[in-house]
DNA sequence: GTGCCTCTGTACGATAGCCTACAGACTATC
DNA sequence: GATAGTCTGTAGGCTATCGTACAGAGGCAC
């Protein structure tokens, strides 16, 4: 389950359900176009959400990864009706969704407990847009990936997730060989298994290991304001 | 003067001002440490703070910069006591300051007209973030160095300001002597010049159009929300 | 004005990642 | 189970930037 949705009383989750819909939405399938309005905002439990950059010429950069911990559409909160970043689905899975309309009404404008909750994730979605920034530009490939792997791997039920090379080099804004070659190191270092975009983690404490420090700071944001456990 | 506070409607200004505090900064005062509270937020007029991400090998990236058009400070909006990054004087000047707590019970749970103009800000300035997030994977030094310039160009009164390479390189996460080749390329190209931590933009122009597309996407975020020109 | 310190410009070997290309491995489809 | 299409691994030359080093120029303190 989402762990927004989860912390809120009981009772006040009762109100919500109604404006809540389950869905299950595909790998790719955009919830946030960058520059057009935004529908609903959504609350992951076992799918996680890219945010991503892309330039003129169609190179992408992930800006933030937002799983069972966040909500979608943190720039509805901030009313705004549109975004610079497109979020979509990376581990496809379930989700739970609600109009962005009624969550202006209902939590924002009705000061529900959600809300608060959502003040924070989005200080903490800020933060870990600003750490990204700065990981982007000095850690290796292969630190990166190690920290992106582990991130989704918390945010997953199990150990596998799909995942092809291309998808992660968009991620991580370099070229598809550059994961090859990165992903290779991993695999032979035991740290995971590979088999054509099916993603295996074998050594999760390898992973941890292996990832820039940016992977504790990241988790530990949320894990601070939250006092939930996210490493796994 | 600062924008936000400009925008704000006369009767309004009158009440915040017993408030607020003119403050004349010097380069380097540290108005948000990371990690430790926030006593103030400030109103740049003609000065501009940066917002850098520390790593543990003391290694910095500029995750955001800020000046007359906006606030330092955005994470008190949030209601967080702390933030992950560091803001400081880059280019000294004047700021109204107003403490944390203050700020709180007459901006934000006032619902001073103040209040809605930050909302917007504080959203542009997540858009900021994630923009400098790609544009530090994707784009060279000195198309990084024409934006950085040209950003702090719009915010300064005159056309020049002080900054040392070593500075430049702590903003742009590169090394310092790959900043001192990118400044003289610019240099002899007739767009700036430099002398000894004084730094004069000669073409504007023509720094705009070395900068890289993320130059007008940065600035386009504050302009399409109030309406005002930033670029000079 | 002298001496010290800081800042800038440049050099140069090292390296990470780019870019392109291609072959082999796997998958889906019919 | 044949075929076409997709995905992965690798290669190799290229470029941007790193990392280190050092000399000269400008500013500051005495």
């Amino acid at each position: 389950m989402n762990l927004l949705l989860e912390a809120v009383p009981e009772a006040e989750r009762r109100r919500l359900a109604p404006f809540l819909e389950s869905v299950t939405l595909d790998m790719k399938h955009v919830m946030v176009e960058a520059g057009e309005p935004i529908r609903h905002v959504y609350f992951p439990s076992g799918s996680v959400a890219s945010s991503v950059y892309t330039m003129r010429d169609g190179s992408t950069v992930e800006t933030a990864i937002t799983g069972r911990e966040g909500i979608v559409g943190v720039h509805v909160w901030l009313r705004q009706s549109v975004a610079v970043t497109r979020t979509f689905i990376q581990v496809p899975g379930e989700c739970m969704r609600m109009r962005s309309d009624v969550f202006l009404s209902e939590v924002v404008d009705a000061k529900s407990p959600l809300n608060d909750l959502i003040a924070e994730y989005v200080s903490a979605y800020l933060s870990l847009t600003a750490i990204t920034s700065a990981c982007n530009r000095i850690h290796r490939i292969e630190e990166r990936l190690c920290r992106w792997l582990k991130m989704v791997h918390n945010r997953v039920d199990g150990d596998e997730f799909p995942v092809r090379h291309e998808f992660l080099a968009y991620m991580l804004g370099v070229h598809r060989p550059s994961v090859s070659i990165a992903a290779a190191i991993l695999r032979r270092a035991g740290l995971i298994r590979y088999e054509y975009g099916h993603l295996t983690v074998l050594d999760a404490k390898g992973l941890e290991a292996g990832a820039c420090e940016c992977y504790s700071a990241m988790e530990l944001e949320f894990e601070r304001r939250f006092g939930r456990q996210l490493r796994k």
